[in-house]
This record gives C-alpha cells, sequence and structure tokens, in this order.
DNA sequence: ACGTTTCAATACGCTAGCGTATGTAGCGAT
DNA sequence: ATCGCTACATACGCTAGCGTATTGAAACGT
C-alpha cells in the first residue's frame, strides 16, 4: 500500500468507525492506522468535517441503492421478503455492513442524522410497497420488519450467531398472516 | 441549585449522553453545563472513567429492574405482552429512556458494551419466559419482539411520532399465533 | 533525462480537555 | 468567634488532535 487515495482514507475510516466509534474519525490516528501522516490527509480532503460528510455520502448512496438491486429483481412480493431476511445479517464488505455504527455516529452529528433518515423512511417505503402487493394495508407491519432488521443487526454483535434465523421466521409469519387474509 | 451532588451529575451525564452522544461525557463540558467547574467534578469522583463506570453500574441496576418490575404482577403472560408493548415507547425520566444512546456508547467502550450484553441476554431470558408460558418454544419469538422494540427506539428519535403502534401490532399478532396453536 | 505533477513527511502554533495542587468560601459544632 | 470540614474555584503543566506551511520524494509525460 505505497501511494493512497480518497478510497483508500474513506474505507479506512469506515473500519474506525465500525471498531472504535465516530470519535476514531480523525485525522492522525487514521494516518497511524493507515501506516502514514496526516500530511497525505490534508492532501485528499479539505479538512476533517469534509473527509466525513464524504464518507456520508457515500454511504447514504450505496444504502439507499443496494436493497432496491437486491430486491428489484426478484418477481413475487413473498419472495422479495424471504430475500430480504438473508440480506440482512450477511457479513457484507465496506460501508454497508456498518450500519449500527453509521446509527451511533448519527447520535452525535445533524447531518449523520439527516441521512439516515432519509435512508430510513425511503427503505419504509419500499417495504411499504411490498406488503401492499401482498394486500396487507397496515402500515405498522413494514415498520415492524424494518425495526426488528435493525435491532437485529444491533444484537448480532455481542450475542454473536443467532442473527439470521430470527428474521427468517419473522418474514414467514407475515407471508402465513398474509394468506390468511 | 448551589450545592452539587454525585447524583446531579450522573443526570447531567445521561442528559449530556443522550442529547450530545458519549464524547459528551468529560468534566469541564459537564461542569459548563452545570454552571460550576471542574474542581466539584473532581471533588465528587476520582477521575472521568470512574464516572462513567458509575453512571453505567446506575444504568445496567435499573434497566435490567424496570421492566421486570412493571411486567412481574401482570397475572397472564399475554397481557405481559401487551404491557410492554406499550412501556417501550412511553418518555422516560432520567436514564431510562437512554438507551439508544447507551447502545451507542456502547460501540466505543468494552465495559458498556459488557453492561448492554448483560441487560439484553437477562431481558431476551425474561421473554422467553413469556413465551413459553403460553406453550411457543420457538426461541426466535422472543428475539423478534426484542429486536423490534430496539429498532422502534432507534426510529422515533427522527421519524417521530409513529413509535408505539407498530409494537401493539406485533404483540397482537404473536398472542393470535400463540391461540391458533 | 528532466521538469511537472502528485503525494507524503515534518515542523509549527493553536485549542480542548485532563488531572493535580492549592487556594478559598460557606457552614455546623462547640 | 473560630476551628474545621465540605464543596467549589483557579492555576499549572501535559497530551492529543487540528490546520497551515514548507520541504522532500516518487511517478510520469514528452
Amino acid at each position: 500500500m505505497s501511494r493512497l487515495s480518497q478510497t483508500d482514507w474513506i474505507a479506512a475510516g469506515f473500519r474506525a468507525l465500525t471498531t472504535k466509534g465516530p470519535q476514531a474519525l480523525k485525522a492522525e490516528p487514521l494516518a497511524r492506522d493507515l501506516g502514514t501522516t496526516k500530511g497525505s490527509f490534508y492532501w485528499h480532503f479539505k479538512d476533517v468535517p469534509a473527509f466525513q460528510e464524504q464518507m456520508l455520502s457515500n454511504w447514504e448512496e450505496k444504502a439507499t441503492q443496494d436493497i432496491i438491486v437486491a430486491l428489484d429483481p426478484i418477481p413475487t412480493p413473498a419472495a422479495k421478503l424471504r430475500a430480504l431476511s438473508q440480506l440482512a445479517t450477511t457479513p457484507q464488505e465496506d460501508c454497508v455492513g456498518a450500519e449500527p455504527a453509521i446509527r451511533a455516529w448519527a447520535r452525535a452529528d445533524k447531518n449523520v442524522a439527516a441521512a439516515l433518515a432519509r435512508v430510513d423512511t425511503t427503505r419504509i417505503a419500499y417495504l411499504q410497497d411490498i406488503f401492499t402487493a401482498m394486500d396487507m394495508a397496515n402500515p405498522d407491519l413494514p415498520r415492524i420488519c424494518y425495526a426488528s432488521l435493525i435491532g437485529l443487526q444491533e444484537l448480532s454483535d455481542d450475542c454473536d450467531s443467532a442473527g439470521t434465523t430470527p428474521m427468517a421466521t419473522l418474514v414467514d409469519l407475515m407471508i402465513a398472516l398474509a394468506e390468511t387474509d
């Protein structure tokens, strides 16, 4: 890793964010992690806030796209839900998989909170559509699904394993509910 | 507020934690919030880590007790679950109601993470018991409930309102499921 | 081959917060 | 009234990180 690019710094940022939290998003510590000095950091980025904003917009883009891209080609709504339940807790690279960390970060930074809120409402709306396609109008259902997903992500950090099955169970439960309507 | 006690500092700590995040748990900023100086802080506490540990143990105690105390006197398991769904998103004082903030804090501090993990497993076990009392052995169900609760807490910050109904819907769904067994 | 561009190291002054040491105001007891 | 204890204020040296400026070294085009 001789020469660094913006992308390398951003990636290191997400690594630091997930392992050490938002307070690790500083120029000099990141430089140490990358085996270089902050001279490089301030070449690639105007300052620390600018760096963070770039991390954030990277994440927001990917976070809004990823689920939609993964689920859109799937034909039936029920199958979409099932796919979602797996996609939820698969070990993901890069900035996705950093969701709990982002959620933690949002509590200390208004820009992050705003971006996260946008992503959340977008995803819930998308889920809403899937449910209405199954003739389930109740707006609580997509919220329950999404909230479970978030909660399981938070739990899977420490109570290791046990991440994927509950989500699958919930989805099956919802689908069964749709069929008895 | 002429003379301060440890309790005042702890309360200020939770206020700062929920509004500004863990990085606000420092002696001098807290002193400013309380209209005093760090001279007082270092009188009441050995150092910053000691202060944080005390916040944490206060929270852990209350967090493990509160739900159990609230639900234990309720006779039937179904009624317990219903009570839980309200208890989840009622505006709570003090250190309870700071749960999302604690969860965020846990990502940066191993002690916090450990305490949170203890609380989580305790609560899930308690939920597990309620479900087995309704002849629902599947261990995914309590996890789903608890994860939803966590997720809704995280969401209720920004997507304001809309906190309480989804949880009630989920609980009703579970109870209905129990009766069709 | 050599100048230009691109990236990185180093040095500097600055601020925020830490923890310690010591000073000082209020108040209760005798 | 004053002694002494509790609770806070102030001052000091220290470290971590910021952002700037200047210099140094690769990489690359022509």
